[in-house]
DNA sequence: GCAAAAGTGTTCCTTTTACACCCATGC
DNA sequence: GCATGGGTGTAAAAGGAACACTTTTGC
């Protein structure tokens, strides 16, 4: 009882978001067995001095070559039968990206990544389907306190862009001028000199940016950031 | 890279509520090394085959003699230097139990149980510490929006229990007549014929009843509790 | 000019907060 | 009766939802 031969891995359910493709997670295509052949998120298992997040960042650099710019921690599966194998305790993670700043590749020889849109997800390995569904579910309520939807925008976007990421990811309608007014009142946001291009008609809307030292210093004070 | 040597254990931090003493915390004290002679939160390894609530339920039985009627898993601890014998990470969960309801026990011959007040914690093996707070800051939280604080409670209860509970998780005073307001057009409390023993002087208040399916029929409904 | 999309302001309504007042009990 | 604490109601203030109108761009 005080050894077991339990085996630790780790996971990650990384997203992406492009305003005309919406919500997407990375995929690994499974060259090896178990469920050789099909999807999964990326993961493996955790080596010996590694601390949990290394060992997501180190996997997540070797199977798809990305670094996240958000990683949090999302919970622990550890059904006995989650893995054929033996018993396999993984401890997700979830994290976020700028779609833009990466082109996912195959860091070993065998591997394909690829970016699948939450609506459209193939057959998954494991419990992975479970994960993302719990991932997603996480993402929704942590964008409504706290100001990570800016890890998946450029670091320079419009209120538009802003706009239809919180409407994406909250599944329904939000009126735009609402929307403006209360996140503008938090004093967060910067507003730039330039504009968005145009894509098509219409006005271009002023692009902002993240200000993350005024939102601490004002959450310090006991700013609530809720939208 | 397919097989490592990182064990892993559970561990629990569980809540007891009682009006005159506060919020306290169970703790064992350890009789073997490493941080012999000194306090912790129940846990241990994860035996094969076992889920890892399982094992929770089963190390809160074996070292404090009780049973939680509410559990919850809180966060994964993974530092590699978190404990001194080897690289051991823990799934940290958090329980909540009525404390008229058990009686501490120890229930092998060296354990000894304890209660002690949040506020008044004695020095703690590992990193215990930390995930007790972690654990205070979840409670705190879950509690705005989800009612478990009836976890912690009689099942019959009166309203200022239930207030003084909301007030000392919250940790600032509470409009006594606003909370009531708020909670009973929740509609999902039942108002008994009872009233509570009277302690001291002033009117004795009604006793009351969580109505869990009501709660769950509202939900469904789309009703937001949210105190 | 017209359609499309962004930016500004106003009104209405719901919710929250603050607080005055009455009721039941012990001494 | 008085002190203590529980139960009820109301009014003011704040916050959120709905929506009319104006501005800038492409064609």
């Amino acid at each position: 009882m005080s050894s077991n031969h339990i085996k630790l891995t780790v996971d990650a359910v990384v997203f992406g978001y492009d305003p005309s493709d919406g919500l997407s997670v990375i995929l690994i295509k499974r060259k090896i067995s178990p469920f050789k052949g099909m999807w999964a998120i990326p993961g493996g298992f955790v080596l010996e001095g590694e601390s949990l997040e290394a060992a997501v960042e180190r996997e997540l650099h070797e199977e798809a070559g990305i670094e996240v710019n958000y990683l949090e921690q999302l919970y622990t599966f550890g059904d006995p039968n989650r893995d054929p194998r033996s018993q396999i305790v993984t401890v997700a993670y979830y994290g976020l990206i700028r779609r833009a700043n990466f082109e996912l590749y195959a860091a070993t020889d065998a591997e394909e990544a690829h970016w699948f849109n939450i609506n459209n997800l193939p057959n998954l390995a494991f419990d992975h389907k479970k994960i993302i569904a719990y991932a997603i579910q996480r993402l929704r309520n942590k964008i409504s306190y706290e100001p990570i939807g800016f890890e998946l925008l450029n670091e320079k976007f419009s209120f538009p862009e802003l706009h239809n990421l919180y409407a994406t990811l909250y599944g329904k309608d939000i009126d735009r001028r609402n929307f403006r007014k209360k996140f503008l009142q938090l004093g967060i946001l910067e507003e730039l000199d330039e504009k968005a291009e145009k894509e098509g008609r219409g006005r271009p809307g002023f692009l902002y940016k993240f200000l993350p030292e005024k939102y601490f210093a004002l959450k310090k004070e006991g700013m609530i950031f809720e939208i």
